[in-house]
RNA sequence: GGAGAGGUGUCUGAGUGGUCGAAAGAGCACGCCUGGAAAGUGUGUAUACGCCAAAAGUGUAUCGAGGGUUCGAAUCCCUCCCUCUCCGCCA
């Protein structure tokens, strides 16, 4: 969520980000400017009037005290008339509060300066390419035939227990997801991240911290009966942890990383490019996200794309960083970067993490603020990245290592799956 | 699921109608003391939104949330939420 303040003293850099971002009702802020203005005025009225009030009530106290009641009576003969003023106020204030945040709430973040232009994927800013594409023969085969070939993932079984984008995993296949996990968790501590286990479900606080409520409710699992979400990403509750906090200046950076099961509706996203492991209802991923001082928020950010793309060379994936176009950016990053490993059998990019700097948009909503050097309360800015998720590098890794002779599983990886080959 | 207790500042915890943004203690910060530290001691120590060019200052709101009674509510009444304890069930 966007600053108020920040959007009266910065109209003209806020209508141009906007445009960046390619967002369809720049009017809303010019209507925000204004209801904020409405706000301020009836807020000051009611602070006076109440002021008013709160003179006279302390003025009849001292004067019960000491005696006087006739001239207690007397004060009394206003504060009727204040009482109805203040509440007709303050009925006005909250109308005008509720229209405001709900049209505050619709404006996405502003990009950072280096965001490109654009409004498709295909606008995105390739910033970097590694890793030699593997060539293979002409027999190979996508990641779904492999898998059932060597029995690692059943995906009717998962079907059948739950229904599509929910696979099984058996045998090496399942252990695999767990030596990735680990080798995930394990780089990330190494990278300076303390591991939390989080709870995969959250209330409607959190969904709104982080920003999936209200504008995206219909991506999430919700469980009416409990009023809860199933976590999209772990970034929910990682990020939630620091909700309605105020950190010391040297509490900074916080760094957290973590394993969650990630559940996703993806509602009206079926087709050949949804086959296999491509994309999931279900599945599994280490998140890493850090809460920063505003000045150092661009450095991490770059620190946290150099983390991904050591996992990625480890694992000996290809691979390419793209810096997301205002159009293709998420509605609270100011700035995103997407990795992509190339699936070599199935001939294009797969996306395997997204790191995004969201400045203060969520810790805006969150209230996560940390002291600063003059002592003040200053909104942090927050960061995450995936650090990876999982089925498209499974996806990737059981592509480009096919042999002749079974699946070759990269040296980083074998003493966590204790086996160097799927055959 | 049944019964009970309770939600106050960073924490413990007092406060049952006015002088309460809230005692006291702890913690924390800064100073004094000390060779240094501990102890001792002094001072300070919520957040948000306004007013003010800004600091100083000042207004308003906030004692789980919302509503009500009252000139006045942390305190009384109603509704909701949450936490804890015991019992039941259970990994």
């Amino acid at each position: 969520m966007l600053q108020v303040s920040y959007i009266r003293d910065n109209r003209e850099q806020v209508l141009q980000g906007l445009a960046v971002k390619n967002f369809k009702q720049p009017e809303l802020v010019e209507e925000v400017v204004e209801l904020d203005e409405k706000r301020r005025q009836t807020q000051n009225q009611v602070d006076n009037v109440s002021a008013q009030a709160n003179a006279a009530a302390k003025q009849i106290g001292e004067l019960m005290r000491s005696g006087k009641k006739e001239e207690a009576e007397a004060v009394k003969a206003n504060t009727g008339k204040w009482k109805e003023e203040i509440k007709q106020l303050n009925e006005q204030l909250a109308a005008i509060e509720e229209d405001l945040s709900s049209k505050i709430v619709l404006l996405p973040n502003l990009p950072h300066a280096s965001v490109p232009k654009g409004i498709t994927p295909e606008e995105n800013e390739v910033v970097l390419e590694n890793g030699n594409k593997p060539e293979l023969p002409a027999n190979a085969l996508p990641h779904w035939e492999l898998a059932a070939k060597y029995n690692l993932i059943d995906f009717e079984l998962g079907v059948k227990i739950t229904g599509a984008g929910f696979p099984v995993y058996k045998g090496k296949g399942a252990k695999l997801q767990r030596a990735l996990i680990s080798f995930f968790l394990d780089e990330a501590e190494k990278a300076g991240y303390s591991e939390v286990m989080l709870p995969l479900m959250v209330n409607e606080a959190s969904g709104f911290g982080t920003g999936q409520l209200p504008d995206k409710e219909g991506q999430m699992y919700f469980v009416g009966q409990d009023n809860l979400y199933l976590i999209p990403t772990a970034e929910v509750p990682i990020t939630n942890l620091y909700r309605d906090v105020i950190l010391k200046g040297d509490e900074l950076p916080v760094k957290n990383c973590g394993y969650t099961p990630c559940f996703r509706r993806e509602a009206g996203s079926y087709g050949a490019h949804v086959r296999g492991l491509n994309r999931l209802h279900q599945f599994d991923k280490v998140e890493i996200v850090q809460v920063v001082h505003p000045d150092e928020s661009y450095n991490v950010l770059e620190q946290m794309s150099t983390h991904v793309q050591s996992l990625l060379q480890k694992l000996g994936l290809p691979y390419r960083v793209l810096r997301l176009c205002g159009g293709d950016m998420s509605f609270a990053s100011a700035l995103t970067y997407d990795m992509e490993t190339w699936s070599a059998a199935q001939q294009r990019w797969l996306e395997v993490s997204s790191v995004s700097n969201f400045e203060t948009f969520q810790s805006n909503r969150l209230k996560l603020r940390f002291r600063n050097a003059e002592g003040k309360t200053q909104l942090a800015h927050t960061l995450n990245g995936s650090a990876l998720a999982l089925p498209r590098i499974v996806a990737t890794l059981l592509e480009n290592n096919q042999t002749e002779t079974g699946i070759k599983i990269p040296e980083a990886l074998v003493p966590y799956t204790r086996f160097d080959m799927i055959d």
